[in-house]
DNA sequence: TGTACAACCCTTTTT
DNA sequence: GGGTTGTACA
């Protein structure tokens, strides 16, 4: 009998689905139905009624912050019972199935994980080596068809023998040769992680064994964006107690670009021909309206299964529509719009969200935003971790923990200049080859350096002597003492202030200090020869989820693929247009058309309260691509054309830096008509149209006057604490300044000073 | 070897 | 716009 915890929390389809008997389950769950929660209940059901032991289940999720979210709900409702239970993504559970018991298929234990940027310089040294012209065959194009083979589960051989062009057999030559590199450096890339787990469940039944009755239930939150080797992981885990609980929507499969099937969910019931299936179409998250549109544009794709979702929620605010003439009016209306909804009160600047198609999007945002003082977040446009000085500092922990990782060799070996050119490279690539050792052992081997000439000798020595005293001090330091000693060493501090200056310089070394923060967090006193190989991992397997600070009260910028599995009061869906969104490149393929339409669908579902959609009439390549100020004309979106006019009204405004100024009537003064005529919003653009107004009339310069705060005043932020400003600088006619917070996690930040919530402390 | 500067590509989405 | 590559020179 379910306690009543269960009762109170869940509606009776998804109680239905968390306290349903053992064996294989699917649950077709709706955007906004209570999917991870479901998932989450699931678990706690099985520990706490069925007395599951916690080790005995694997839970697997999109991104790590699902996961880390999952587990807090989980500590909520059952304390720390679950501990012990496997929550994490499938790279990440794969990582750790790899760790415990890869070397039964020749894996090393302490391998390193190559990310995509890994990934491409290894490409790039590949070509060289083998002297192919990277302007014929582009490293990105033949690291894509690596990726693609190493989904389809193709071998370098089995490649070469299906080969029908010569970029193909490109393919196949440099694949052949990265494989080998990676088992040279000890290396593994995203695919490999998979493959190679899945490899070694077939290939050891000891191991496959030891899974496959340790885990008594498996779970896997949107199981549509799955691909086949993780498919044929989840079946053979579950094979021996078939205690399968899938959970996915195929209406949001938005990854099969990246090798997911939404089939594949559908196929579950081919292994498992028992397969209880449960639907959730009750929706707590939006209104009707916004559920209304969203069906009526997701209704048109053929390959789906019909299902309509149901809003818990009253009817709702009807879309609102904004024609913008170009992407700087698009941008202004959206910073227009919150300025105006946060001063009225109803909102905060965390309650809004920009949903665009391509990252070179937000560009024209953060512009304006910028200007008139809205603070924001840029979800996954670079990451933390893809910074160079991040990167750099990584490369040297990497190269610590393992010294055959030639990427992160070559990355550091002369950053900072240390004399070792590429004379010497070439020379010691040379000697080390001869000997058939790794570049990072060779380097190390005493009989190398007298066979060079003193002076590339000199510059050797000093990586030598540098790394032997770092390794050295894996036992006595802990992480952030060794990312300092590091940072010290090398001279890190002076290296990039010497190349881009003290105000860059400053801003590197803060996020290398947030670097060093976030270890201390995470590993406190531990050794580092301890914590390394964990932090390492860590960082590898981020998604820009993960990675994003969600701190804070701001707007948040972000493509719709990242968006999967968030929600937010207020949605911008922005850059309607044909080419755009649909993207150009999926225009002339009904499958991937669809995808598009799936992937708007999942862009409007995110929206609890109201929705804007918003398209420019000609966009300015100035800001999304290239720097040229050539405007392309655009068409509407086909998206926009299939969202019933009676759910959207036009509503055209000046936006402001004070706010939007309504036109021709304020919207509250008459109720607003929907479009009743989509032809007129077709209209195609005309030069006589009306020029929108100059946001940004030049008021007298603040670069004027005095500054009001000098330079080493202690201010307090509201959200982030107490700091000392090391800068102040006005920029265009905007005062902003540098400030250093106390708190190191959140470390440097550029303010408006007019606009952020500070208060100046002391000079 | 390191640096300064011109010339070239580029952008779809990401674990 | 920005990041990378190639060339000329200290």
């Amino acid at each position: 009998m379910e306690p009543e915890w269960l009762r109170r929390e869940l509606d009776d389809n998804q109680l239905e689905a968390v306290t349903a008997d053992d064996g294989p389950i699917l649950v077709f769950a709706g955007a906004g139905s209570g999917k991870t929660r479901v998932l989450t209940y699931r678990i706690a059901y099985l520990l706490t009624c069925r007395n599951v032991p916690a080790h005995r289940i694997m839970a697997v999720t999109f991104t790590n912050k699902a996961a880390k979210e999952m587990r807090q709900r989980l500590e909520q409702l059952v304390g720390n019972l679950f501990q012990p239970a496997w929550v994490g993504t499938f790279h990440a559970v794969c990582t750790r199935m790899l760790r415990l018991h890869g070397h039964s298929i020749g894996l090393p234990k302490d391998f390193v994980i190559y990310d995509e940027e890994d990934q491409l310089s290894l490409v790039k040294r590949i070509l060289k080596e083998k002297d192919i012209d990277p302007n014929q065959f582009p490293p990105p194009a033949i690291l894509s068809a690596i990726g693609a083979a190493k989904e389809q589960q193709v071998t370098p051989e089995e490649l070469a023998e299906i080969v029908e062009n010569p970029f193909q057999e490109t393919v196949a030559k440099v694949y052949r040769d990265y494989q080998t590199r990676l088992q040279e450096a000890k290396a593994v890339d995203f695919d490999d992680l998979l493959w190679l787990a899945l490899r070694m469940l077939e290939e050891k039944p000891e191991v496959a064994d030891y899974y496959q009755s340790r885990f008594l239930h498996i779970l896997v939150d949107e199981y549509q964006d799955v691909n086949r080797t993780q498919h044929q992981l989840t079946m053979l885990l579950a094979a021996q107690h078939r205690n399968l609980f899938l959970v996915g929507d195929d209406d949001q499969s938005i990854y099969s670009w990246r090798g997911s099937d939404v089939r594949l969910m559908l196929e579950v019931r081919n292994h498992f021909p028992d397969l209880r299936v449960f639907v959730l179409t009750n929706n707590y998250r939006s209104t009707q309206v916004i559920l209304d549109a969203a069906w009526y544009v997701i209704k048109r794709n053929i390959h789906r299964q019909e299902k309509r979702l149901r809003a818990v929620r009253p009817a709702g605010e009807p879309l609102i529509l904004f024609r913008a003439q170009d992407d700087r009016e698009e941008a202004a209306f959206v910073a227009a719009t919150i300025i105006d909804l946060v001063k009225q009160g109803a909102n905060r600047y965390s309650d809004f969200a920009v949903i665009y198609r391509i990252n070179a999007q937000s560009r024209p945002f953060e512009e304006v935003f910028v200007r008139w003082g809205i603070p924001y977040r840029v979800v996954g446009a670079l990451r933390f971790y893809e910074r160079k000085e991040v990167r750099d500092i990584i490369a040297y922990l990497r190269l610590l923990f393992n010294p055959a990782d030639q990427v992160s060799l070559l990355r550091i070996i002369n950053t900072p200049p240390r004399g070792i050119g590429e004379q010497t490279m070439s020379r010691i690539q040379e000697l080390a080859s001869l000997k058939g050792l790794p570049l990072g052992v060779a380097i190390f081997a005493d009989d190398l350096l007298p066979s060079l000439p003193p002076r590339q000798r000199g510059g050797l020595m000093r990586f030598r002597q540098l790394m032997e005293r770092l390794r050295q001090g894996l036992n006595e330091w802990k992480l952030s003492e060794l990312i300092q000693a590091i940072v010290e060493l090398t001279d890190y501090d002076e290296y990039v202030r010497k190349a881009e200056g003290d105000l860059v310089g400053q801003e590197r070394m803060s996020n290398i200090l947030q670097l060093a923060t976030a270890a201390e967090q995470a590993f406190g006193d531990e050794p580092a020869a301890q914590s390394l190989p964990r932090f390492l991992e860590q960082i590898a397997l981020l998604s820009p989820q993960d990675a994003a600070d969600w701190r804070g009260d701001l707007v948040s910028l972000i493509t719709a693929h990242s968006a999967k599995g968030l929600e937010f009061p207020i949605v911008f869906v922005t850059g309607l247009e044909e080419g755009l969104f649909p993207h150009s490149r999926s225009l002339d393929d009904p499958f991937q058309l669809e995808e598009e339409r799936r992937l708007f669908y999942v862009a409007l579902t995110r929206a609890k309260d109201r929705v804007y959609v918003t398209y420019a009439q000609r966009r300015g390549f100035s800001t999304g691509r290239w720097g040229e100020s050539r405007f392309a004309l655009t068409d509407l979106s086909r998206f926009l054309l299939e969202l019933p006019s009676a759910l959207v009204v036009e509503w055209r405004g000046v936006p402001t830096a004070q706010g939007l100024i309504p036109m021709p009537s304020p919207p509250t003064a008459a109720p607003r008509t929907p479009v009743s005529d989509w032809s007129k919003v077709l209209q195609p653009v005309s030069p006589s149209l009306p020029q929108p107004i100059r946001a940004s009339e030049p008021g007298q310069s603040p670069a004027q006057g005095p500054f009001p705060v000098k330079t080493g005043a202690r201010v307090r932020h509201r959200d982030f604490g107490i700091g000392k400003v090391i800068a102040v600088a006005a920029d265009r006619r905007l005062l902003t300044i540098l400030v250093q917070f106390d708190d190191p996690s959140v470390g440097l930040k550029r303010l408006a000073l007019d606009m952020a919530p500070i208060e100046i402390l002391s000079d």
